[in-house]
DNA sequence: TCACTTGTCTATTGAACTAGACAACTTACC
DNA sequence: GGTAAGTTGTCTAGTTCAATAGACAAGTGA
């Protein structure tokens, strides 16, 4: 039988580590191959038996960390197929008319997104700027997660106008996206009037927020939607995670 | 009763992740804390009682947590005083008479070599260079983790004459000292002729072997032993823990 | 002596991992 | 169309490890 020898000649020892499990060092090792590109998007993944058999461990502790690549976005699996690579990635187009929900739904999955937090706290000079308020104005604050089909594509705060939105934290939670919350409002449209774009990398926070690992690229969206009349509706700080999304800018 | 709440609002869950246990989450806290000098060198950590209640855990996790942090070398425990930060390093003085058991006694610790593997193989250009044999030549090579009290210092690679010293490994393994070994040999004494000194950071491997975490710095240390009659008797490359060791040359 | 610290013990619960079996599904081949 | 081989999905069962809970021993220091 087979028991954990910490110091025996088992084949799977070259991965055990000290207080962390099994089928956590295993996803870690195919999220490694994964993106270093040992397997091209689309390719099959080896059979769990075999895998099993590679690392010397049993079937079901294979199934544990092939749900955590699920989880993470980087596979997808048909029963009575097999695993299959999934490192293409959600086009995020960023035009008049950017709404995550749309863009997610267009492109066939389904959207989902969750409110973390939220809180009254003064503008700050730069938020207060961009909404056409003053510095120390009370302001809406919303911390967002948004997914696609269960996989965390971005993590979002929102600034509204204090005054006008109080009750937006309430409203989203209810109706789940900020184009319906905002119809509660009276704004039935509404449209991006600039977006700035940089990138960093995910530090531990973010890194189990999006589902993904330390030190992977994050792009750095903020933003500007205005009425039509170009009044400051809300303004957004959002953190992409890259392996999963690509901002495509039309000009 | 304290049950882990994936998604409740218990006082631990900013450092609960998936497949990690907590000890490993508590222990790589407190390694950054006390690695970035929010303790400093000798100072006492908190009460285990009054950590357990910090991170909303049990002791006996603590402790775990902390026999951890003991293994890597970074603190020191005194039954009834308390825990104590140790991050003052091993002074390892270079010089003609460099050996390691005598620099880890003077210093007031046990030492301990342990040989993890040991092959014969053709000696590559460079170590032949270094032992004044030809390229393909055979050479005995061992693979030695040194400790000390029970604290990996270093993971040596040490290249010998295959012919002369063909039983080098089933030596050291019954005599666990260098020096011992080449006794054996009818060497009794033996210096240092030359040590390069260079620097990486740890990979999975080395951070394993030697009780680190990935991306420490590492020091990376080539040299050469002679007879003193100039005749090259061993060749080494050593990864010293830079956490644990400085070297020390005197001119 | 007393308050506080670490060390050790027993017991319990749930997660991780193993083992084996079989169902449900896909694909290729006859 | 049917079959067989290969794949994922699900179930039961058992062992080991992680974490909790509580109690008390043993040592430190004022």
């Amino acid at each position: 039988m087979l028991t954990r020898t910490p110091r025996g000649s088992s084949n799977k020892n070259h991965l055990l580590v000290r207080g962390i499990t099994l089928w956590r060092c295993i996803a870690d090792d195919f999220e490694q191959m994964i993106l270093v590109g040992k397997y091209d998007n689309g390719e099959r993944l080896p059979a769990e038996s075999e895998i099993a058999a590679r690392y010397g461990v049993n079937r079901h502790t294979v199934r544990r960390a092939i749900a955590e690549l699920g989880a993470r976005g980087l596979v997808r699996t048909e029963r009575g197929s097999g695993t299959f690579v999934k490192t293409d990635k959600l086009d995020y187009r960023i035009g008049q008319r950017t709404r995550f929900s749309e863009i997610v739904a267009a492109a066939g999955h389904e959207a989902e997104g969750r409110l973390q937090g939220h809180r009254l706290e003064p503008a700050s000079e730069d938020i207060a700027g961009r909404l056409g308020l003053k510095p120390g104005d009370a302001v809406v604050r919303l911390e967002i997660v948004r997914a696609s089909d269960r996989v965390p594509i971005s993590i979002a705060t929102t600034w509204l106008d204090g005054q006008r939105f109080c009750e937006a934290a309430k409203i989203f939670r209810r109706v789940r996206s900020i184009t319906r919350m905002l119809e509660h409002y009276g704004i039935s449209t509404y449209r991006r009037k600039w977006t700035r774009i940089g990138a960093t990398f995910t530090d531990a926070v973010d890194a189990g927020r999006l589902r993904l690992s330390v030190h992977r690229p994050v792009l750095v969206v903020e933003s500007l939607d205005v009425s039509p009349t170009d009044e400051p509706i809300l303004t957004t700080r959002g953190r992409f995670a890259a392996d999963r999304v690509a901002l495509i800018v039309e000009s």
